[in-house]
DNA sequence: GCCAGATGAGACATTCATGTCTCATATTTG
DNA sequence: CAAATATGAGACATGAATGTCTCATCTGGC
């Protein structure tokens, strides 16, 4: 039992390191261990008693943010109810974890580790599926590929992430800015207001 | 005459070894020297005889990014006309150096070089007016900030740019997947096929 | 064909981040 | 309070990338 406690003591411990290095990471990729370990509010040795080394922390950063994006697609059920729907959901579970996505579109697949490659592949995979579901169920359009929706689905993610840490989009206008834009794009939806439409049904809890 | 078509093939010259090196930068920052230089062709010793050093080298792919970005604003005549014509102009002139812009959205900021950040600015600005000045004509949506859809349009910018490169989309879809993206949005107008309307004047040169 | 400038190949030194170590201190456990 | 463990601070070695050099080769102009 105090074993157990132990060793996820650690693991939630590593977790709020890797959270803190992606911070630095995902904006400066060539940040120093000692940055890292200061942003991480540890010293340099107990960020070596947790990473054996450098390459060794970015694997793992890449690993919690595509574990996380994989749970973000769990919990969103991505793969049931309409797809409109289901991406709202998504944005809404992968909005916290926006910054880990960040890290993850830059460091796209510079990894020579084939269990991250394999889980990066798996989680576009699923993302491809819904939109390619969305298209099929004359939701999203079909002038753009479901490959594109993809891409510029996570770049967004990315984008979210990256405005956040930067202080410019305030956290409580990500998850409705991601949506509405990349449901609705930039252009009005009808000049005259005779026709009060909706992107999608309102959950209420805004 | 001579003297400046030779100062001429050299800056081209620089021009295309950053062209090259954005190539490799832009996915692996820390790419070494060796890299870079392979990908333009050119020996370790040559490239630093057109830049001094490394940081050299990153700062001037930075400037022809800003460079060749407020050139297709230029190009694009963004201060004149309807807001969303201009923006597919903008579309149409930015494209092609997608790649610049991924470099520069994923360094964003890390430069201490003032002109840099200067020109920086003027251009992230002069976005920022163009979607301020759609949203006052009432094409753009005022529910999203003007600065999120400058960021958002930038980051998509990238998104283009790394898809390209990567060989997840073709450079002819490139432009048409931005503009219809970013300015419809990704779901379907209309599901009833009987109003045939367009996101705007379609410039017939396809 | 000759000369000047440019380029490539490689050797060499240097700098700096990394990895490893020790020891002192702080914190927790019993 | 005492022991055990974790942590921080710093020194030190190592290795790799960088910066600088020389020399041979190539190209272009005269």
């Amino acid at each position: 039992m105090s074993h157990l406690a132990y060793t996820r003591l650690m693991a939630t411990d590593r977790d709020t390191v890797l959270e803190a290095a992606v911070g630095v990471l995902s904006r400066r990729p060539t940040a120093h261990l000692d940055e890292i370990a200061r942003a991480a509010g540890i010293s340099r040795a107990t960020l070596h008693r947790l990473f054996p080394g450098r390459d060794a922390l970015i694997r793992d950063v890449g690993r919690l943010g595509l574990q996380r994006f994989a749970a973000a697609l769990d919990t969103a059920a991505v793969e049931e109810g309409d797809a409109r729907t289901a991406l709202r959901r998504l944005v809404d579970a992968a909005v916290p974890d926006a910054m880990l996505c960040a890290f993850l579109a830059g460091e796209n697949q510079l990894y020579d580790d084939d269990e991250i490659n394999d889980l990066w592949e798996v989680q576009i995979d699923r993302l491809h599926a819904l939109f390619l579901r969305g298209q099929r169920e004359g939701v999203f359009r079909i002038e753009l590929s479901a490959a594109w929706l993809s891409e510029a689905f996570f770049d967004l993610v990315a984008g979210i992430g990256w405005a956040i840490q930067d202080g410019r989009l305030a956290p409580r206008d990500a998850a409705f800015s991601l949506a509405e834009l990349f449901l609705g794009g930039a252009l009005r939806r009808d000049p005259t207001p005779s026709n009060p439409q909706h992107l999608g049904p309102e959950t209420g809890n805004r």
